[in-house]
DNA sequence: CTGTTAGCGCATTCAA
DNA sequence: TTGAATGCGCTAACAG
């Protein structure tokens, strides 16, 4: 491994020399740095960042820490959070909560182990409280994307679930549904609890008695849907509902395959909308009506907010970025 | 920040004492063994793993750097990836290249100055070569996956480009195709040149005359289809393709998207096939014909060598895992 | 079984 | 404008 020394002694010059040439710090004569670049380059010195950041107790590494790579809407997240990060001289330490607390619980330990500067996280719940102090109290600073946690006061960029959901469910209103069921996430993350409440909001805003047969919470991201779609499903015709709203894409995605197996035709038979799309290219499969998140921008925003508090510079008060979502009406929900 | 200074004193042992606690080495007396325990967590010590690696010259942190984490084969490559990684005690930075050699060598060296331990690798390209060199310069360990790189030798994991390509041309073939265009990925790739190389000797046993005009070399992930797509479009009816063996998952969507903008329908009018399933969640559109690679596994194992390597443990000679794809037929291919 | 010494590579502080 | 001393938190090597 090539050091500040190896390169120093070969410039006849002192080790912090060399240092602040690396760093662009202080004053140095265009001669010496001339001579001292000349070196780095000819050794193919690169700087310890072990040995950097256990002096200025800060590693210039950002940690992202979402529940569900596979899920596209995470992937674009990563995206927009890596090109933020590296556009700030930032490097980014991606992991997978797996929406399990002790996953994220154990990647909270690792991350503060290894000195992230700061986190960027997806909460895998309420729950997550517990993680989130555990930073605190190590004086990490973090924001959340996606989901917020009760009696966690930080910043946030959120989408917004009510607007999401209303516009999803006038949607199907519009298309001549009243019997629409909602197959929500786990109810202990904030994105379910709210588009729950504006469910059963809109519905009574349009005059439809909601049925609490109707709704559940499953995972977002197992494949948990089959026995609620099958429920659903053998509800005598007069309660059956006509449309789905899934909470999610994974939700949608899993509800139409149980819906395939069971020869219920979509949208024919039965309507489905939900948030998020689930597919990495978008429009290859116009189907699915869905509210579309400006995925790419919560992690684009998100390592904006954070960097900003890890280097102290944002506002006092915490920032709520709150992102609309665009709702694109395709086949998935029309009557033919 | 807690250390094992502040431990020590108060649990009145030596920090080096508390060192071996923490690490499990060394004997060390059940009583003192407790009481340092209790302590540790009384005040909540987390390791300093810069001063750590610093000593140690090993961080357990590796790097997983791919070309496209929004492609779903990359994403499950990273699952498989994190997995074992986690399994092993290790943790994983994901970076991701673009395609691009500038960022790939831009990360390289970022891997280097953050003292990660070893490095798994889809590369650009062969240009790549460059930044292998780098890394062996620097005495990090790495294994390549999906692709190899010209003059490079060391561990990898890949796919068998020639039997996914055989069973897929054979398919076509079968179905009654002989006009078949190859739409590939970019010639310095190694799985492009393999599946161009496949190609060609398979029409040739099938006694098909190879026309190079149905053949082309595009982006593995920009959507560059549509001029392709047009121009075989155009063909002369005598030379015009029935059938499009994508290269991979994205050009195959591109490809098809395209193709429905000029109103050819797939199946009917053109059949398509490709490596590499587009869909997060297998199974749900059921429609494309294609070579699945066992993704998980490229990731699995390739963190598995990779660690073989890392701690010395591993056989002189490099190591070659080479995964067989599984044939999909669905109906992107078939003929009504 | 436990403690002391020394050094990993770098940047802050102070001195020249 | 440059350099020397010091310490960040940890562990290997040695001593007791």
């Amino acid at each position: 491994m090539v050091t500040i020394y190896d390169i120093a002694k070969k410039a006849n010059v002192s080790p912090m020399t060399v240092s602040r040439v690396v760093n662009n710090s202080g004053k140095i004569s265009e001669k010496t740095r001339e001579k001292v670049e000349k070196i780095i380059k000819e050794l193919n010195y690169i700087p310890n960042n072990a040995a950097r950041s256990l002096t200025l107790k800060q590693s210039k590494i950002l940690s992202l820490l979402i529940t569900d790579i596979t899920n596209p809407f995470y992937t674009k997240v990563a995206r927009g959070a890596e090109d933020k990060a590296k556009q700030m001289g930032y490097r980014l330490l991606l992991s997978n909560s797996d929406e399990s607390l002790e996953k994220e619980s154990e990647y909270v330990d690792m991350l503060i182990s290894s000195g992230v500067d700061g986190v960027l996280m997806a909460p895998a719940g309420d729950e997550s409280k517990k993680n989130l102090k555990t930073l605190i109290k190590n004086k990490i600073p973090f924001v959340l994307i996606d989901r917020q946690v009760n009696g966690i006061d930080c910043d946030l960029v959120i989408g917004d679930s009510y607007h999401g959901t209303r516009q999803l469910l006038e949607h199907l209103i519009k298309q001549g549904h009243s019997k629409i069921a909602l197959i929500n996430g786990p109810a202990n993350i904030s994105t379910a609890r709210e588009r729950e409440k504006a469910y059963f909001e809109i519905l009574r805003l349009a005059g439809i008695e909601a049925n609490k047969q109707l709704t559940s919470n499953i995972s977002y991201r197992q494949n948990d849907s089959h026995k609620v779609v099958k429920n659903l499903i053998s509800l005598p015709e007069s309660k059956r509902p006509t449309a789905i709203f899934a909470a999610n894409n994974f939700i949608a995605i899993n509800t139409i395959k149980s819906l395939r197996q069971l020869n219920v035709r979509v949208p024919e038979d039965m309507a489905v909308v939900c948030f998020d799309d689930p597919d990495p290219i978008p429009d290859f499969n116009p189907f699915l009506t869905l509210a579309a998140q400006p995925a790419y921008n919560f992690g684009y925003m998100g390592i904006q907010l954070l960097i900003e508090r890890v280097e102290g510079n944002g506002p006092a008060e915490k920032q709520r970025v709150i992102l609309p979502p665009e709702i694109i009406i395709r086949n998935s929900s029309m009557r033919k």
